[in-house]
RNA sequence: GGACUCCGUUAUAUGAUCGCGGUGCGCGAGAGCGCAAUGAGGAAAGUCCGAGCAUCACAGAGCAGGAUAGCUGAUAACGUCAGCCGAGGGCGACCUUAGGGCAAGUGCAACAGAAAAAAUACCGCAGCGAAAGCUGUAAGGGUGGAAUGGCGAGGUAAGAGCUCACCGGAGUGCGGGAGACCGCACUGCCGUGUAAACCCUAUCCGAUGCAACACCGAUUGGUGCGGAGAGCAACGCGUCUGCUCGGCGCGCUUCGUUGAAAGGUGGCUUGACCCUGCCGGCGACGGCAGGGCUAGAUAGAUGAUCAUACACGACAGAACUCGGCUUAUCGACGGAGUCCGAAU
RNA sequence: UGGGGCGUCGCCAAGCGGUAAGGCAGUGGACUCUGACUCCACCAUUCCGAGGGUUCAAAUCCUUCCGCCCCAA
């Protein structure tokens, strides 16, 4: 891992499935009614983004739909997580069968609301 | 005006801001940055068929297994499509159709019924007989999905293709057609159904799939496993514990083994392609000319917010690529035609 | 992406052309002072996952969908 920090990419992608079972067993649960997020601190560099969209979320548009969403929502709040705290973490979003009906402003606003309070 | 039939097109649009993917150009040592144009479907889906492509196997032929089943054509090929034939449905436009062979053989036909394919006769009918019964019958009744072709007349003791007409079916001949098949004539009086039962006949089929496969890369490198050592000083993780302290293990070094499995690149989009016009063909489709380049990701790109308009937006997201089939789908529009009613 | 399999009563299931066994559970009754055990009876409404077809007749044969599970990576 580089630690060039880029004005351009402000989060990196999680993609080995270690990661994700790491996170699943150790990571900090919060549960509301669009997501499930686990949260888990890391040492440096950029926040990391890993989300899930199983089977039960429904057909591939509305798992798209799902992952489209909570991306746009992680990519506008992501400079806010930055201020709060110098620290960096590892997010695994988990969408619900609700997901795709969220608007992405609801979706920001639980994150703000339950995911932010968290880091510290 | 009403009720329908068939065919085709389309699948929110426009603008602004912020983002994403690869491509081109420019800048930069590099990471990357800037600009530009561009970026999901009619089904992208189900994976039900058929091909391309790749690797392996392969002298030839056959068996087994599987698929298909009217004819002629279209096609790279098909279980697809077109036209036609037969059958069925509709007043009609038109629609539906797995549609070879039970007269090669075998099997099955429950219950009911006398009898279910081999023969026979329950109630009957007629003759003989005092009666029991014997003989002749299969018209009628009854059972069943199906009962020895149907119906009428003659005939007869009563009956029967016993005889005749018409119809159905079979055989032969003639004519028409590319053929399926159709038409006519004659002969003759005929063993039911089931092959989406086994089977027979004809035709076709090697296997596996892009996660295929090819290349790069070779000891200061790298995947997994095991052994040994150092250090738990710091940091992170695991574990022992309800928590803290603390202990142990992993990371680090080294040896052995594994030997391309890992990683990267290609395959990956110029193709049986798309658009327009002309020609051939009833049509599926084919030919010629001109023009076009139109996603290529790899944890997986199309989004978010705002504004405007209206019909207020259905089903739904490429993953090697094509040709079909099947299924899902809010609607909108166009063309051709049929029937009924009214008026002229 | 490719391949294979299964859907039958509330649960576990047999049946694979002739009208749906059995067990558990449930309901009613008998036995008992009462309960358990045991015994008897009832329980699939022509809806065997759904639609269409073949057949005289389909849970069974053919076909198209739906749902679930497994395997290769």
């Amino acid at each position: 891992m580089t630690a060039v920090p880029d004005q351009r990419k402000r989060y990196a992608v999680i993609k080995s499935n270690r990661d994700f079972t790491y996170l699943f067993k150790k990571g900090e649960c919060v549960v509301c009614g669009g997501f499930v997020c686990y949260i888990k601190p890391r040492r440096a560099g950029k926040n990391r983004l890993g989300i899930v969209t199983g089977k039960k979320v429904g057909n591939a548009v509305k798992r798209n739909r799902a992952r489209r969403i909570i991306r746009e929502a992680f990519r506008l709040i992501d400079p806010v997580f930055k201020e709060k705290t110098n620290r960096r973490f590892d997010f695994v979003f988990v969408a619900r069968a609700k997901t795709p009906t969220f608007k992405m402003q609801q979706i920001y606003n639980l994150m703000s609301r339950n995911v932010l309070p968290k880091l510290q």
